[in-house]
DNA sequence: ATTAATGTTCAGAA
DNA sequence: TTTCTGAACATTAA
């Protein structure tokens, strides 16, 4: 589930207890689930790591980096059901990765959480992050995106505009929660092809997704029905009471307040909306 | 007891 | 080239 909001909120959650910090050990928290993802593997993300200062702590679409003194960078990718973590995750079963501080602190240690496991951590050389999380790789953040930009990427695909919203490429950070949210604001119908829109409605899009994902960030985004999501410090996220379509079919659509809220599903995955207001 | 569904990403196929 | 499908994994609900 973490998406954009979610993890601005774990990165804004971390910074002030992890920048300027140094990393004394890494462990890997060896349990019978399968060992977590990381590269380089191992002894020798240890080795690369130890002693490193945390100079920034920065979000790169959906995942939290840790810039470090060397120059290397630690991209931290939660995925489904990963967390990141300064106090106490909601069970020991699931935690997979710690990173020790030298200094013991009111934190001593950083946890990734991750009940899924398909959560992925990478090290990355100085200067390599640029070529696996530049431009070639993932589109600008979707908070960053001006309505141009919005106009051009959204014209080169005919793809139904639910699914170019998840396209990474198009536009980093946005996820399927908020994918319906932001449709549902502009009264576009999911799935109407992206290159249909006309530029009324892109303007719209453009100020949806800025509506959408700065008051999730306020709220410090979504704790969904199976609790999973939880800030840096085990805090659930509020927005969730304000979801205006996620996860709720059968209510009254709070737009057109006549409608009443559907579930499909495009790219295998669910999308809401209504179908009174949002039109094809 | 199977089967389907859950927030993401990516390789490989169509 | 663009778009679609299924797999990675663990858990819960039907």
């Amino acid at each position: 589930m973490p998406e954009l909001p979610e993890v601005e909120t774990m990165v804004r959650g971390i910074r002030p207890h992890v920048e300027g910090r140094t990393i004394a050990s890494v462990r890997r928290c060896r349990c019978r689930l399968k060992p977590i993802a990381i590269h380089p593997s191992g002894a020798r993300l240890g080795r690369l790591l130890r002693g490193s200062v945390v100079n920034r702590v920065r979000r790169i679409a959906k995942r939290v980096v840790l810039e470090m003194g060397s120059g290397a960078a630690l991209a931290i990718e939660p995925r489904m059901t990963g967390l990141v973590l300064l106090g106490e995750p909601p069970n020991r079963e699931h935690l997979r990765l710690e990173w020790r501080f030298a200094d013991a602190g009111e934190y001593p240690s950083l946890w990734f959480w991750d009940r899924r496991g398909l959560g992925t951590v990478r090290l990355y050389l100085p200067g390599e992050i640029e070529r696996h999380l530049g431009p070639e790789r993932l589109g600008r953040d979707a908070l960053e995106m001006t309505r141009g930009e919005w106009a051009a990427k959204l014209s080169s695909t005919r793809r139904a505009v639910k699914v170019a919203l998840l396209d990474q490429r198009l536009a980093a950070g946005i996820g399927n929660l908020y994918a319906s949210e932001i449709l549902h604001l502009t009264r576009i119908h999911p799935e109407r092809p992206a290159d249909a829109l006309r530029p009324s409605e892109v303007t719209r899009l453009h100020a949806a997704v800025q509506a959408v994902l700065s008051d999730a960030i306020r709220y410090e985004g979504s704790t969904l029905g199976d609790g999973t999501y939880r800030n840096a410090l085990s805090r659930e996220g509020r927005y969730q009471n304000e979801h205006r379509v996620y996860m709720r079919c059968g209510s009254r659509c709070p737009t057109c307040r006549r409608g009443t809220i559907v579930r499909i599903v495009q790219a295998q995955r669910s999308t809401f909306f209504c179908p009174r207001c949002q039109r094809l």
